[in-house]
DNA sequence: ATGGTTGCTTAGCAA
């Protein structure tokens, strides 16, 4: 199974490469954020003329996430369930080839100190314990996403220059670390010992072109589905040309 | 080599 997770920063202004994307890639699940779309805005039709399911979680001008998959998703759910006081769409889940996914944009806090950051780390909190509360690590389940952290100075191309920001703020990688501690695997480090990827790059600042980029899209896998992995890619060419999404996609390969 | 934001909404915010 291939299972893959972009942020495209507005699925209006990326349906030509998305739909380009998928018939290139041909994944079997591919886990979408930042859609600023509503469920009706979203081009479902263009997507199923592709072979491919979607469940979307819409939103108005923020947020939005949305999996795309071959075979039918079952068990849809958004957000954090019943009694969900989150007014951004930022999580959507389905299980797909007996597969729990989510896709999780996960908030990007601001800066350090805002009440956008203190949202970020309650967020990270409740979906810990969402997966305490209605998932086991012994199930195959995968959270694909913006996390919206790099997870340690190899994730980070100019790490003193980072250290102080909501994307490697020790407090937003300890959160990311306690969800991890339920029974997830960083699929990417287990192919990837060395730093050096990225899957953003700001689009200010020359961020691309001076490869100033962080590794902040990841698919995390329960434990023996993570050791089912036998690949995982970041899809860098995506950032080229005309009208790239600030992020790329982190491609998974799970041995059936 | 890449490009010096981008997208949504329409002045300012979010990222």
């Amino acid at each position: 199974m291939k299972l893959a997770t972009w942020n495209v920063n507005s699925v209006r202004a990326r349906e030509a490469r998305l739909l380009a994307w998928l018939a290139a890639w041909q994944p079997d699940v591919l886990c979408l954020q930042e859609l600023k779309v509503v469920e009706a805005d979203f081009p479902t039709a263009a997507v199923q003329a592709l072979g491919y399911h979607a469940v979307v979680y819409g939103q108005k001008t923020y947020n939005g996430v949305a999996i795309l998959s071959r075979t039918p998703p079952e068990d849809l759910r958004r957000g954090f369930g019943e009694d969900d006081d989150d007014p951004q769409a930022r999580l959507v889940s389905a299980r797909v080839n007996g597969v729990r996914v989510l896709s999780a944009y996960f908030p990007n806090g601001g800066e350090v100190g805002s009440d956008k950051f203190a949202y970020k780390l309650a967020w990270m909190e409740k979906l810990r314990v969402l997966l305490e509360r209605t998932a086991s690590p012994d199930e195959p389940l995968a959270l694909c996403g913006d996390v919206n952290v790099a997870p340690d100075d190899r994730d980070v191309a100019r790490p003193e220059e980072w250290k102080d920001t909501v994307l490697c703020h020790p407090a937003a990688r300890a959160a990311l670390q306690r969800i991890a501690a339920w029974g997830l695997d960083d699929t990417f480090r287990r192919h990837h010992a060395e730093g050096g990827f990225y899957s953003w790059w700001d689009y200010r600042m020359l961020g691309f072109p001076k490869n100033n980029g962080l590794r902040i899209d990841h698919v995390l896998a329960t434990r023996r589905l993570a050791a089912r992995s036998t690949a995982v890619e970041i899809d860098r060419n995506e950032r080229k040309g005309k009208q790239p999404s600030d992020h790329v996609p982190v491609v998974a390969t799970f041995a059936d």
